[in-house]
DNA sequence: TGGTGTGAACAACTTCACAGCG
DNA sequence: CGCTGTGAAGTTGTTCACACCA
């Protein structure tokens, strides 16, 4: 392992092995190569070794990579070590969406406050076990149950002032739903989840398609077999 | 312009110039420069100029960008000069969510039929003029609707075989909510939103957030002012 | 004068190819 | 023998710097 800066792009897919070995374990496989692996995450080989090297040597020469093993300290690099408490903000459609979203925590994310401004909302017990919260009380709120990570799924005409209001609170990083360039000061992190950028993607491409390359970015090597092992 | 290859980096940066540009456009502003649109969008001048230089010249030197025409320009590029049919598969809560979600008419999605396998919800009619139909009608509907974007929004252990049907309709183009990792045959594009990667993400940074260099990538520049213009 | 458009330099990321080890 | 770990090569994407033009 050489100490260097470690890309982006790895961090991402970092996650998808992680899901990608999950579903693997689910199935009982104990090792996997690197080559079977990558063939399933859709990647390269020699990226998943590299990745994995970034961090330390995690295979065994030979054979492969031992399922609970990498998993473990992938989930260990990624800091899914621990329990992360979210607090939602907007308790509209999407918010429900997320707040019921079973995969947050089985990853390790649970949701411990809901906040909204509209009165007919505030006070209403989620099935979490806690009610929605007026704006008002974010600050408070956030230290008691010390919220670490913000989820912001308010109309785009209020995530401005809904981000201001959290980088007054010891919350440093921010998932952004609404569908708006979110502005704050240095030290936070803000991450966007915009479904139209994606579909304008989609939108390109489809639109593209037979024009040049048929080759599209999410298609690098064909699916070849449901049964990989 | 030159012909040649386009980044998938571009074409996600065109979408962010898009909204930028709308919510310009919103405040009745005119013309702006690379540089002020640069830092409103965190990116780089250059960058900006040279993703446009993939398909023409849309500036005028000494003054910059009519964002009018440059927003036109973009959509034409984007292939939003027309109207997207979208079909939505799983109501759930993220099913609803989406399928209310204001800003997808406005970019020019539209959808044009739900799908759900539970009884209980296959019939039931929509505020958006239809109603819910089962799996088994996919096919014929989205030959009669003209589908031609399948939003996917069932449980991860549906998506797949979803997916599959999907194929087998003249559908090329999915958009998949399920944090399941699809694999589709060639010909078919398949982009995936998975909110659990983002947090992966934010929660690596936050980890590390001392630890090493304090910028995160989404923070290349502070934001500096509320009014750049 | 001021800002675009762009070649050239640079930086980052990916893939190859193979040494080395279990 | 097979598969990892990794230097080196290759590819792709970003930034600089300035010619050029309204």
């Amino acid at each position: 392992m050489k100490f260097s800066k470690i890309p982006t792009a790895t961090i991402t897919r970092l996650s998808r092995y992680s899901r990608a070995l999950e579903e693997l374990e689910k199935q009982r496989v104990n090792v996997i190569s690197s080559e079977k692996l990558a063939r399933y995450c859709e990647v390269n080989s020699a990226q998943i070794r590299k990745d994995l090297a970034y961090f330390g040597e995690f295979g065994v020469r030979g054979v492969g990579y031992v399922i609970k093993e990498l998993l473990f300290e992938i989930k260990r690099i990624l800091g899914l070590n621990k329990v992360w408490h979210l607090g939602i903000i907007g308790m509209g459609n999407m918010g429900y969406a997320l707040i019921d979203h079973s995969n947050f925590p089985r990853q390790g994310y649970h949701f411990v406050a809901a906040f909204d401004n509209d009165p007919r909302k505030i006070g209403k017990m989620l099935s979490q076990g806690f009610p929605i919260s007026p704006m008002s009380e974010l600050e408070e709120i956030a230290l008691e149950r010390n919220i670490e990570i913000a989820v912001i799924a308010t109309p785009a005409d209020k995530a401005q002032e809904v981000a201001n209001l959290v980088t007054r609170t010891p919350i440093r990083g921010i998932l952004n739903f609404a569908p708006i360039q979110l502005h704050v000061p240095e030290g936070f992190i803000v991450h966007h989840i915009d479904f139209t950028v994606k579909l304008d993607r989609l939108a390109y491409l489809l639109g593209n398609m037979d024009a040049e390359s048929p080759k599209s970015s999410t298609m690098k090597s064909p699916w070849i077999s449901k049964h990989l092992l």
